[in-house]
DNA sequence: ATTAAATAGGGAAATAAATCACAATAACAA
DNA sequence: TTGTTATTGTGATTTATTTCCCTATTTAAT
């Protein structure tokens, strides 16, 4: 049986995971829960509770050894067996996207990208290739790609999505400010970058 | 008294919002709480719940009214009332987030980029300059501004943050994968697209 | 050895969030 | 006019999440 992680404890996660990037950079070796705590103002047996999660024991009055912790937190979100994804839509978004070298380090594996502007077609940026979009049906089932990230206008989301679907995609990313109509076999999540900003804004003044 | 909107509820927000925008593009006069739960997948006493924080009032056996609600939920996500940002490096984010022209219409006006290379300096996006980083203390004491959007590469991040603390920023809104070390009157908002994206590879399967 | 300090671990209590259930209401059709 | 139906608004319930508190363990200092 897989463990439900919430949306949560996964954002809590990847920030014990910078943090001990961090430490490793330091080379410290053991970080303590109160520490990790203290770092991102939370409770410190909430941070217990998140590292019980992953199976990982730590050692009284020391705390956990700080490269077993990250290694099972990779393990735990997946870092180690990545995901491949396409980019729809290769305007500023979309570039900008391809460029985050990061993503393959957290288990997202950018193939190539498409759009319908010819002009696009065949730039390579960051070693991935844009495509014409009507390539991508054949390149999906080609190099097993179930993970669209969505970033074209707002006005061909819906058309845009319809025919990720056609061409078997089942989790989309959603980049674009629109509620989209998926079968139930089909995960969107959307993004939302003015909703995260606007709480960091609306609660604190 | 303001009524604290948690995070859940904003993001639930701005979906309501994506769908009203829609219904007004479509002349759709009326929408029904149960119209939106479907579309989101949700319970549609919790689309209620929602609104009745907004002091929305809708009308039985019809729904709400889509203009009204519409202006509800950005009278209260402070739609109306912009803020002032500056985007701290200029780098394939900073300047994609600069090119996101939407962002005006949700309250967030990006007035310049800053960066430290020397060759982006006075280069112009989306009609925002980039300043040389040491102009910043200044500009934003003149332009009154108080939010920070920062995507610098990560081994910067936190001697940028302290400048910018330095130079009287409260918010930060953090692109980069580190976590700040800031007073406690400073914000700090953690934004962390592969957390979200691992939300929904790692829940579907 | 003994003691003091710090920490993990885990159960209980408190909070927050989502869901359920239903009365009240207004539109509409017969 | 009257019954039917879809919908709002809301209190009650359930579920999820976080915080609090206590105990046992380990290390370091005396």
């Amino acid at each position: 049986m897989k463990i439900q992680l919430t949306d949560k404890v996964i954002k809590r996660l990847t920030l014990y995971h910078y943090i001990l990037f961090d430490y490793i950079e330091k080379n410290i070796e053991f970080i303590s829960s109160p520490q990790i705590a203290k770092l991102l103002n939370i409770d410190d047996s909430q941070v217990r509770k998140d590292i019980k999660l992953l199976n990982n024991t730590g050692k009284c009055k020391v705390g956990y050894e700080v490269k077993c912790l990250k290694k099972s937190i990779e393990k735990m979100l997946g870092f180690e067996n990545p995901k491949n994804a396409f980019i729809i839509g290769a305007g500023n978004l979309g570039m900008a996207l391809a460029k985050y070298t990061n993503f393959k380090d957290y288990g997202l594996n950018i193939m190539a990208l498409f759009d319908n502007d010819k002009s696009k077609v065949d730039v390579v940026v960051n070693f991935k290739k844009v495509f014409d979009v009507e390539k991508l049906p054949d390149l999906a089932k080609k190099l097993n790609v179930e993970i669209a990230i969505l970033t074209v206008p707002r006005a061909y989301a819906q058309e845009t999505a319809d025919f990720l679907i056609k061409s078997n995609i089942k989790y989309i990313w959603n980049f674009t400010p629109t509620v989209l109509k998926v079968p139930s076999d089909v995960i969107v999540w959307n993004e939302n970058l003015i909703g995260n900003f606007l709480h960091f804004t609306l609660n604190h003044n």
